[in-house]
DNA sequence: AATGCGTGGTG
DNA sequence: TCACCAAGCAT
């Protein structure tokens, strides 16, 4: 035993003394009953599988009851619940063990794993509550704990991230109490360190987990990718003289409904419907900025003139250079304005 | 490796 | 309102 308490040992006395201890489907070894949990339980809260569990046992009190009845039924048990092919699955598993194994459950998570509707990790979770097997399970909170606990970058659903996540998840295996381990980790995922919002300050691996102790317990585990926003691009004419530059009102809906931006278009067509002909260009450099629904690349043009030229159009407007910022305009376009200094007197 | 599969809750 | 997510698995 270390000194300090480790992951694994904080866990299990953790779960002992403020874990989960009267759900439905706990304080029973009965394979049958801890099967049809963790299945209906797969990507289902707790909350939603209760009512639909307890009526199920029911009807079904026993895998071989389970196995006599027509799948029709067991669709009917099911419905409301989702993924369908989970009570088809379960009916079949069901057949097959009273068939093939004489109604006797396989014991080691390989087998298991290769029943119909049993994955690595629900049969993890089978046989260590059914058998006290040393087995991992690595569910959405399992991910959720070790990702923050270690810090673990990338996208969980990703293979090689997957990967490290088992390889985490069957090293922190206790010796014993395989149990209270197993139940600890999700409990600590569905109440402690939730989505969202986790209650840090509440945990017993506060101390230790590394995304705790750099301020990032909410960002991890990385969020799901997300399909590529589609690109834009938009050059922007900050027409000045060194004192004021000159912005447009864009209309009052759409992108920056009612903010003041810069012309927009290539210099030269701007420069055109400005009327300005002896304005001298320096480009600007280019900003990248995302909206929700796509992302934008702005390049910009500086077209410094002389002396402010009188402009009809109503939307347009001088405005000094050290108000713009203030003056409503987007983020991406204050950015541009920092890069124009306003000319300071001569001293 | 990436998708499809259902429904209910959440901020 | 709506995107995101929840005790995953099969293909």
């Amino acid at each position: 035993m270390s000194a300090v308490p480790s992951f694994t040992d904080t866990l299990i006395a953790w779960q002992k003394r403020a874990g989960r201890h009267d759900l439905p489907w706990q304080n029973t070894r009965d394979p049958y009953r801890i099967w049809l949990s963790e299945i209906m339980l797969q990507q289902t809260q707790v909350t939603t599988v209760i009512p639909y569990y307890l009526r199920f046992l029911e009807r079904f009190p026993t895998l071989e009851a389970l196995a006599a009845a027509p799948q029709e039924a067991v669709i009917e048990y099911w419905a409301g619940l989702g993924y369908y092919a989970r009570a088809r699955n379960l009916h079949r598993c069901a057949v097959e063990i009273v068939a093939v194994h004489a109604g006797k459950w396989p014991k080691s998570v390989d087998r298991l794993a290769s029943l119909p509707g049993i994955g690595r990790s629900t049969a993890a979770a089978i046989a260590a509550f059914a058998f006290g097997e040393r087995a991992a399970i690595l569910d959405g909170n399992v991910k959720r704990v070790l990702c923050r606990f270690f810090a673990i970058e990338g996208f969980p659903g990703q293979a090689s991230v997957e990967r490290a996540l088992w390889a985490r998840a069957e090293t922190l295996l206790p010796e014993c109490d395989i149990e209270a381990y197993t139940q600890g980790l999700m409990d600590l995922g569905a109440t402690l360190c939730s989505r969202r919002k986790p209650h840090c300050n509440d945990c017993p691996l506060q101390q230790a987990c590394q995304a705790h102790r750099t301020g990032r317990a909410e960002d991890l585990p990385t969020a799901k990718p997300r399909p590529a926003l589609p690109e834009r691009h938009g050059h922007y004419v900050f027409v000045s003289d060194g004192h004021r530059v000159l912005l447009e009102r864009r209309p009052a809906h759409g992108i920056w409904g009612g903010l003041l931006v810069p012309p927009e278009g290539e210099t030269a067509a701007v420069l055109a419907r400005l009327g300005i002909s002896d304005a001298s260009e320096s480009p600007l450099g280019t900003l990248r900025h995302s909206f929700t629904h796509f992302r934008l690349t702005l390049s910009a043009t500086l077209c410094h003139i002389d002396a402010p030229k009188a402009i009809a159009d109503p939307s347009l407007c001088w405005i000094a250079l050290e108000s713009a910022a203030e003056a409503g305009v987007p983020t991406p376009i204050r950015k541009l304005l920092e890069g124009i200094a306003p000319a300071r007197e001569a001293q």
